[in-house]
This record gives C-alpha cells, sequence and structure tokens, in this order.
DNA sequence: GTAAGTGCTGACAAAGTTGTCAATAGCGGC
DNA sequence: GCCGCTATTGACAACTTTGTCAGCACTTAC
C-alpha cells in the first residue's frame, strides 16, 4: 500500500491544431451563453467540457472578455445568416409568409440562437449590439406592396410587420411553450399553428391595406 | 504625524424595523435584477446601495439564494398586479383596446418589470415560474366576442390574439427602441405609433372574425 | 534525428463571492 | 434610567474565478 514515489502518469494531451481547439471552444461556449448567457460563461466550465484546462483557453482568446465578445459574434452572425438564408428559401406563392415564418422560427431555435439573442440584448450595455437587419425586410416588403398596389400601403407599415413578426418569433423561441400552456392552447403542435395563425393575420393585413 | 491609538468613530448606525430594512434590500436588489439579472444580484452590491453592510443582508434573507427568491416573487407580483389594473382600467369604447395595451405597456416599462421577467423566463430552471394569467384574458376576450358573435371565432384564436399583443408589449419593453431603429422607424413617438398600429390590427382582426 | 514553433499544462497569485460568528449598539418597554 | 431584544457590524473563513508563468510535449521542417 506503499503510495509510489513518481506522480501518476498524466493524461494522454491531445493537441489540436489552433483552428480546431478555437471552434470547439466556441462550441462549448456558446452552449453555455445559450444555457445561462453571457455572464455565466465560466473559463473552467468550457475548458472542461473542452476536455483541457482553463488556461488553454486562455491562450486561444486571451482574456474572458475576448472569449465572451468571440462567441457572442459568431452566434449572431450565424443567426443572421440562418435567418436570411430562410427568408431566401421562401417560395413565392400561396404559403409563402408561413413557411417564412416556420423558417425564421427553425432559425431561432436552431441551438438556441433566439436565447442567446435575448441574453445579449439584456446584458447588452446600451444597445450596441447589432439589429437583426430588419431594416432590411421592411424596406423588401414594402417594395413588394408597392409594387403590386402603389401608395396602398406607408412604409412605416411595413417597417412594423416586420417588427410585429420577429417580435412574436423572438418571444416564442424563449418562452414559447410557456406562454402557450400559459394562454391555454392545449396539443402538441401549438407552437406551429400560432405561426401559421400569425401569418394568415399578417397577409390579411397586408391584402387589406395593398 | 502620529496616528492615534484610538480607532476613529465608526459612522453612525441607523437601525430601522425588520420590515423597512426588508423594503430597502428589497428594492436594492430589485434594480440590480433589472439592469443584471438574477445573476448579477450581489450582496455586497446590493449592501452597499441600501448603505449597510452585507452580513446586515443575510441576516435579513438568510441567503443569497432567499433573497433571489423573494425579490423576483415581489417583481412578478407587482407586475402582475399592474398589468390587472391596466386591465381593469381600460375604457369601454372606441379606443379600449389602444388604452390598454397602453396600459399593459407602461406597467412592463414600469421600473424595468418587462426586464426582469424576460431575465427570470430566461434564467429559470424550466418553466418553473407562473404564467402571466393569459390564459385568464384569453378566455374573457373570447367571452366577449362570443357575446357579440356567437361561434363567430374559436377559442384558440382568442388565445393567439392575446399572446400575439403580450409578444409584442414584452419584446417592445426589453428591446423596443432597438428595433424601432434597427428596422428604421423614426421619429421619438415610435413606440406609441406601433402600439397604435398593433391597436388596430387586432381590432381589425377581432371585427373581421366575430 | 533534431531543432523550432506552439498547443498545452500544473502551480500559483490576486481578487471577489457567500457565509459564519461574536460583539456592539440602537430602540422600546418597564 | 435600566434592561432585553435584535438590527447591525467587522473580522475571518472557505470557495470560486480570472489571469500569469515557466516548462512540458506534440508536430513539422530540415
Amino acid at each position: 500500500m506503499t503510495r509510489p514515489r513518481t506522480t501518476p502518469p498524466p493524461p494522454p494531451r491531445r493537441r489540436r491544431t489552433a483552428q480546431e481547439a478555437r471552434e470547439a471552444i466556441l462550441d462549448a461556449a456558446e452552449r453555455q451563453l445559450v444555457a445561462s448567457g453571457p455572464d455565466g460563461i465560466r473559463l473552467q466550465d468550457v475548458a472542461r467540457d473542452v476536455g483541457v484546462s482553463h488556461p488553454t483557453v486562455l491562450h486561444h482568446f486571451g482574456s474572458r472578455e475576448a472569449l465572451v465578445e468571440a462567441v457572442a459574434t459568431r452566434a449572431l452572425d450565424s443567426l443572421h445568416d440562418d435567418v436570411l438564408a430562410a427568408l431566401r428559401r421562401a417560395p413565392e406563392g400561396e404559403d409563402q409568409v408561413a413557411a417564412l415564418l416556420d423558417g425564421v422560427s427553425q432559425a431561432l431555435h436552431a441551438r438556441g440562437q433566439g436565447r442567446a439573442l435575448m441574453w445579449l440584448a439584456l446584458a447588452a450595455p446600451a444597445g450596441h449590439r447589432d439589429d437583426l437587419r430588419l431594416r432590411e425586410q421592411a424596406e423588401a416588403l414594402h417594395a413588394m406592396r408597392e409594387a403590386r398596389s402603389p401608395s396602398g400601403a406607408t412604409l412605416e407599415d411595413s417597417q412594423f410587420v416586420v417588427i410585429l413578426a420577429a417580435s412574436a418569433l423572438l418571444t416564442q423561441s424563449v418562452l414559447g411553450p410557456h406562454m402557450l400552456r400559459g394562454a391555454g392552447v392545449s396539443g402538441a403542435q401549438g407552437a406551429a399553428r400560432f405561426r401559421a395563425w400569425l401569418a394568415r393575420l399578417l397577409l390579411a393585413h397586408v391584402g387589406r391595406e395593398g
């Protein structure tokens, strides 16, 4: 039962490329961002999750703050790309609006990007974060309506439509099940039915006012 | 230049009733809750803000966790009361919906209650927090519509209307200015115009479908 | 093979956090 | 005026977290 004088052999050391290591660390940090917000990101937890020691994280990012900045930027960029892709993917025609809402909703749910956005919005020093390019969407919608029926609706009306849709989808991605249950909506497909209902509502409004 | 042997007289000690102390501490903790979320509440900061030492806070609440629980409960209850009051205050008639939205919006902005709600929703272990009694509102709305035009709309339609309104107002209270600016809405009264626009939209929908 | 570059690590330091405890002091009741 | 209750406090302990640093070890170039 004598303890050997020599220290036990250290676990094998895995060596990644700097690129791979950064990605793995960002993945772990993003999981924490979604779960506990930017202030909940702990170097030690991130390191343990990746399977490295915490100085390694500092080695790759310099400081905790830089890591948070990097993961926030990556998450928002990724969300932005996904949303743009969803908008582009939306088919012309009948169910365009519904498909569009579904696509954006999926982007917001993917890996909790909606939660990440909300966390960052709450924790941001003061609107220091980028917008979600709502302006482009509003202008695109307005152009479409103008083409169909000139002067049928103001630009602001289109801006409000976009804001309302974004608000509904974002809120759904953060506390959707909670709200649906809380309002008494039953059934598993409540969220999908809500989106379809919202699509009809927006379509009716746009159709009514131009 | 000799330093006197006796320690300088300690600052006068103010003694509140336990009631008063708890209130003052909860006020300070609530400010921190709104600003930095439940995880951002620091005993030392709260204590400094109130003008006491941090063991005093522990004396009154037992633990940090109990303090967070107390402040969260108080904030949500207060918000709930304010919202109910706003709903009751809404006049019958023409601008009922607009006044209602304005009232709820004000309740959400008062001392950052909307932010507090969102922080708590994000940080909550798993929907462990109470709903905002959306169900009651949905049922009240449905009853009103039934009385006006029986079987004109499903209950779920009313539930969705309430969810949509709540989503829009809550999102506005958290990142309203950000979204309005981001969408290109100009002018200082953008938020108010958005609410008025939303009121018209909802009214049109309800009028259309019963 | 061996030398250079660097991903990675353990050990340590510094600062901040919650919580404990014995002692102090303000306030009301007698 | 005295006493008991308790709000309040400074000092201290235990823990966590970020950050530093010197050195180790894996990969690549030569």
